[in-house]
DNA sequence: ATCAAGTTTGATAGCGCTATCACATTTCTA
DNA sequence: TAGAAATGTGATAGCGCTATCAAACTTGAT
């Protein structure tokens, strides 16, 4: 006797087979696994007993269809986390939309917008449930983005007039404008800026900060580089002899991420350059290890784990009550000058 | 004339609407989208002009159930994505899976076994098509995926005797022990090792290489600490004064991370030790820092590049063809060390 | 012109689950 | 103790999509 297959089955055991074995109804089963209290505890207690006997599990897309729900789950999208304080962020987002039963999804697009909007598709696919802009840099992308908005989107970063429902700005270029104020200050005349990536508006966002101190305190803006190479050790060791070269007057130099400026260090080391007596170096981010490097390293902390609280924390709030009345203390958002002995 | 609603829908556009308003039947539309050779050119285009007019998105959970097919999606089970190395293993792996129209889900558990064994439950109601464990300690965890295995998995890291499907090899202690014979034949006596993250065993199996080259060459293996702190540069700095104050003689101290290392050489700046001449330092992973540093770092380097595309090519042979026959020049996937200034 | 073989299309029946409602059972009130 | 209210359970009908198969339309060879 050989039974006809007229169709592919996942071959998972299925809720009918659970609900047959514990001698109850499928529905009976369901609410059992969703809403355990509507059941009565002995009826609970068999299909506890058939699920760990045969091994269930649900499944997922059957439910979403069924429920025509979402899924509980939160897309962040960003060209790339660059750093170490964008991990911090992610990281805090993560453990706090974790909480509420949220499942992140990551998905870094490495700077290919035509990817981005294919992979946006891709998600609207999957009945997710809200998405976060993570330093998104293409107007055309969140355009597009909002124009098929069918769920709640927050950004991070810049502002783009409001087009998105909700906003959470950094602000780089005002941090990177109270470093240099900082340096200034401290009486340097002679003050250049290294900043590489130079493809990426954050970085661009930095370099303008630096630009505006420069002009707030009438002095010369000329004295920089501005590279398209990746902002990392290697680059900051490689572009410290063209910064001398070009402008042998130097004695600051500010470099727009803490690698680049430990780069810098390092180089100022192999050619005997005293730092912070010959020239002083900054960077940008408080990373680990900006304060062990020797000489420890004068950089500007984003508070990018507060930041990560209060994203969840407004999407979330959106989520419930479909209606953002945040108020939260912003000054906790401000970006921190780290002085240390390189200045 | 208010219209019934019976039951919650997602509202969104369905395949049902695109139908009518091109004329045509569902499966036309489902063909078009899917199979797109299968439908005649002129029926194509005016679903097309359809789909756009509407702005359709395929629901997946829809598409899924209907088909019982997996998701394209692959899950990488990690406690945690430790160092850069590992970053770009996973990187390697990522781009070759897309290649092939595969999703990579990272869930980085943090050494939460309970968490991955509750991530593992919803992992398997989505219709995952195969399982990557990197670097997976826990062996009862191991054993509990193996138990419940529905989809091809995939080991890298330590074999469990053959436990799992396929298995990537790293070997770590081999690694160590290379590096370790290095530093041994370059004469030095009193050679010491600074680990930490003690309670991981990948950084045990590096503790190990060491002292089985210690164990090899006749040396004493006293001259250890074995921390609980995170490997990175801050601790690297912090113990460095607890070796020297133990073992005044030491001539070479050996650290199981490149971030470590970096952190002594920072403390050796600032005590005024001179690297190498009155103490070697070495790392492991061939960070990006470890070629800029001062003085640059002697480390030893994993091909988790290569790693990472092996792994891919295995995967997805056994994902065609069922049946895993693979053959590599594994020469390729050897440790090498990096002779640096700082030995 | 005729028929066999290929191609294109659509009606139908589920995939595994849950919303809904009707019915059965229990508990509470007067 | 009857009747109302609350609770527990299951039959049914989809959620939006695709596998399947039969019908309609091509094509080309005779």
């Amino acid at each position: 006797m050989q039974e006809i297959k007229k169709r592919k089955t996942t071959g998972q055991i299925t809720l009918f087979d659970v609900a047959r074995y514990a001698g109850v109804g499928t529905m009976t089963v369901s609410r059992a696994l969703r809403t355990p209290d509507r059941v009565s505890d002995k009826l609970r207690q068999k299909i506890q007993i058939a699920v760990d006997a045969l091994g269930y599990k649900p499944n997922v897309a059957a439910s979403l269809l069924a429920s025509a729900s979402a899924n509980r789950v939160i897309a962040v999208i960003t060209p790339k986390i660059y750093d170490h304080s964008a991990q911090l962020w992610l990281n805090s987002l993560q453990t706090h939309l974790a909480k509420e039963g949220y499942t992140t999804l990551l998905i870094e697009s490495y700077h290919y917008y035509k990817l981005e909007s294919q992979m946006l598709d891709a998600l609207y696919s999957h009945n997710l449930e809200a998405i976060l802009l993570f330093q998104v840099e293409d107007e055309n992308f969140i355009k597009q983005i909002l124009q098929n908005k069918i769920v709640p989107i927050l950004n991070i970063g810049k502002d783009y007039d409001g087009l998105t429902n909700m906003n959470v700005g950094i602000d780089d270029s005002l941090a990177m404008y109270m470093l240099t104020e900082h340096v200034i200050k401290k009486g340097y005349q002679h003050i250049g800026l290294l900043c590489a990536n130079q493809e990426y508006q954050i970085f661009q966002q930095r370099l303008h900060g630096w630009y505006k101190a420069m002009l707030a305190y009438h002095l010369p803006t000329h004295r920089v580089i501005n590279a398209a190479k990746p902002a990392n050790f290697s680059t900051g060791s490689e572009l410290l002899p063209d910064m001398l070269l070009n402008w042998p007057e130097l004695d600051a130099l500010i470099c727009t991420t803490d690698e680049l400026a430990c780069g810098v260090l390092y180089e100022c080391q192999r050619r005997h350059i005293r730092v912070p007596y010959q020239l002083a170096v900054t960077g940008f981010g408080d990373n680990e290890f900006s304060q062990v490097s020797f000489p420890a390293l004068t950089t500007v902390a984003l508070p990018y784990k507060e930041i990560g609280e209060y994203s969840a924390s407004l999407l979330l709030d959106n989520l419930k009550n479909k209606k953002v009345t945040h108020e939260t203390d912003l000054s906790a958002l401000a970006p921190v000058v780290r002085l240390r002995a390189s200045v």
